[in-house]
DNA sequence: GTTAGACTTAGAACAATTCTAAGTCTATAA
DNA sequence: TTATAGACTTAGAATTGTTCTAAGTCTAAC
């Protein structure tokens, strides 16, 4: 359950793409060391734009394509909060969010390990994937007075 | 934390919607009529071919006002599993939910109320709005013989 | 009956994502 | 080395789900 989180060097990074099964070409080298620059939820679009910001290009296709592959191998983990939007999470471990519905911004629970205890048994015939929770919040609001 | 469901009525839908503020109008009495008739996860798509199915017509433009109106109200609650479609759910209160990953399918998980247990301290000056607990199951493998 | 505001509508617009079809690169094999 | 097959990338078109717009219709209050 290691939450701790090390940014990785571009040299690691193309080794973690090997190990994944993953051939390390210049585009998905980028991606991943935005990706594993920090601990992040990002979106496709803000993926996109970083990986732009310089001069070099990748396009939106190859965006997509490999935050898809990443999410396949086990990389990345995709986060749904809201529709429209899907957030990629570069800590792939299970763990868990707030999301914060006025900001939008997405921050990780530790461990939890709780959610799984009092389920009810799973349908016949099927196995489990996985358990997201999301627990909203919202900023306190100043207390309201009734008028 | 009544799970049981019973079917309602036309003029009894007629009230639900005053009760909770909404004008009844034609279109929305019959909209309401089709989420309440079953439970069940609606997406926007579905709603507007059911309600359209006879002869009577409703612009895709009143679904998405309507489901947004009793979203608003509390009627009816979105359930986000994927990236682009929302679900409908006409179960409002506090529940969960197994997602069958290979189908699309939605169910509900009665009262769990175990997540919030261990849950870590909100964040400084937010406050809970709900807690969603998805939990993703898939059709079991028959067993797989090593090659 | 009038009228103001609420409601509905068709279709255009939009945003996120996927697809297409054509190039480019790369890994391996002559 | 070079040839080649397949993997990869690309621009832009297409698709999907949803929201917006602007114009009409209904309704409730006077
Ligand atoms: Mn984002
Ligand atoms: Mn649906
Ligand atoms: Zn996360
Ligand atoms: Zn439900």
């Amino acid at each position: 359950m290691d939450m701790k989180f090390q940014p990785i060097g571009r040299e690691a990074i193309t080794e973690l793409l090997r190990v994944h099964g993953i051939t390390p070409t210049s585009q998905r080298v980028k991606i991943a060391g935005i990706l594993f620059a920090e601990r992040a939820h990002f979106c496709a679009e803000q993926v996109y734009a970083r990986v732009n910001e310089d001069d070099a290009e990748v396009s939106k296709a190859t965006v997509y394509n490999t935050l898809g592959l990443f999410v396949a191998k086990g990389l990345v983990r995709q986060v749904f909060v809201e529709p429209g939007k899907v957030f990629y999470d570069s800590n792939a471990h299970p763990h868990h969010h707030f999301y914060d519905t006025g900001s939008g911004e997405l921050t990780d629970i530790d461990a939890l390990g709780v959610a799984l205890h009092e389920l009810p048994p799973l349908p016949a015939d099927t196995e489990l994937d996985s358990v997201d929770v999301i627990v909203r919040i919202r900023q306190r609001q100043p207390k309201i007075r009734p008028a």
